[in-house]
DNA sequence: TCGCGTCATTGACAATTCACAACGATCGCG
DNA sequence: CGCGATCGTTGTGAATTGTCAATGACGCGA
């Protein structure tokens, strides 16, 4: 299985998961919660850690608790292709079907539960429930990577990066990652410029360039090289050509669907 | 334009499908086969009809049997944003969620056959090989979208293009649409440029530029504008970024090489 | 058959990004 | 406390694309 980095494991590898915490999961019966908790694992991450490599067989499947993971294909001369990022709250994995065609690794410090891949399946067959989980969140990661390719077919760094940052705010925005300040949302970006210049399609140079014209039009402000204050969004959202709201309506998945 | 050409369902609109010609539907079990045919609907669609508008309620899975659909968003300046295309085989439907967050339009005349969604909902409770299905289904989707987000993310136009000629050539095998011949295969083009353009992320014009940069090379050859002879599978591979170095590649087209 | 509209193609120029390189900031470690 | 490595930033010329415009090919309907 998923050897890698040796022991960022920890003791509390066979420690069961507080699922009922997550959003997803919330809407499970009791009794469907305590089974997976029986067959799960937790592990922590340490940043850069690979969790899944490409081809080598993977019978997991997985939540991320905590942290962002990244998931990549590495071409022949070493150089990665991003191909989506995973957040907490998020499931992974190839229910029923075969490997992983990419690769995971943390793209910072990561908390995730794993599940036996038989075991979970064969919970699958007996709760609708969990079958209707795993849709739905397939249903979710397809819709993120399809506004990814919209913003990627942006052509001007300035607007791939705008529509990245309404991304962020969007879709994570149930997540501890951004605060409220005085003057406007705070945004932590959990990857560094080379990743994100190859999930833009571009590179860091211009990756940067871009950030900091946002910053000098004065719609955001570089806090760090990874945390920025949004002041304007409304000019990011129309600077990304993005301005699409009708996706409103998974996001009542990712957040738990409890409220209204 | 696309008015949802309104009764090209014809008479053969109650007619079962021939589900089980379907490669992704011969697995199931006859007795499932018939009580899928049961509740389907076959409808014949026109070039440019609709299929599905966006946020309009759709209570419908169904899957093409022929022809080839095309999703897209609208976005506030009228500007559509291709978010993936559907083929034969492909199921397509939000099981157990809301409404699409993109419309479906004929991009070529087609075949689909339609369920009403509760039916079929309820059809996979007691029917875990469908659900498996549906779930095959969407991984596969899955992977098509971020194969694509591969492709955009490249940043030369004669890359994009022949990464998708690549994609074609690849997903597509089995359907019809491709001829061996004896100089090569022969692919037809489902997609005009302009809609091409805005799938890879650049401008009709670049398009077309790139296929006749790849005809000049002699890597491919452009038969009518929707048609066009693979004479360098490997070259296209190459050019393509999705297995090789991009640098690699860039000098290998500066310095006007052929295949090695 | 002719006329019309759509679409692909081509050309020329401006705008933007890429590629290469150097510099500076930050962080971990000895 | 200084050293080195990693990463972000900035500057420059070269390459590529976006943009606008015009032309030509094709199909459709009157």
């Amino acid at each position: 299985m998923t050897a890698k980095s040796g022991s960022s494991t920890g003791r509390s590898a066979n420690a069961p998961c507080p699922l009922a915490e997550m959003p997803p999961f919330r809407v499970l019966p009791a009794e469907l919660l305590d089974k997976l908790s029986a067959i799960s694992r937790r592990r922590n991450l340490e940043r850069n850690a690979t969790l899944i490599d490409i081809g080598k067989s993977a019978n997991v499947v997985g939540c991320v608790m905590k942290g962002v993971l990244r998931m990549s294909k590495t071409l022949v001369d070493g150089q990665q292709q991003i191909v989506g990022l995973l957040v907490a709250g998020d499931i992974f994995g190839r229910v029923f079907d075969g490997d992983f065609p990419f690769s995971i690794e943390a793209a910072t410090d990561c908390e995730i539960c794993l599940f036996p891949k038989a075991e979970f399946e064969a919970l699958m067959e007996h709760w609708p429930e969990l079958e209707k989980l795993v849709i739905l969140g397939l249903l979710n990661e397809l819709d993120s990577a399809r506004e990814w390719l919209g913003l990627v077919a942006n052509h001007r760094t300035v607007e791939k990066v705008a529509g990245f940052l309404v991304f962020l705010h969007r879709r994570w925005a149930f997540l501890a990652e951004e605060e409220e300040q005085p003057g406007g949302t705070l945004i932590d970006l959990p990857i560094k410029r080379q990743d994100l210049a190859l999930f833009l399609g571009t590179r860091p140079e211009a990756v940067s360039r871009a950030f900091h014209a946002l910053h000098d039009k004065g719609h955001i402000r570089i806090v760090t090289p990874y945390r920025f204050l949004i002041v304007d969004f409304e000019a990011l959202d129309r600077i990304s050509g993005q301005s699409v709201s009708q996706l409103d309506v998974h996001r009542a998945l990712a957040s738990g669907e409890g409220p209204r």
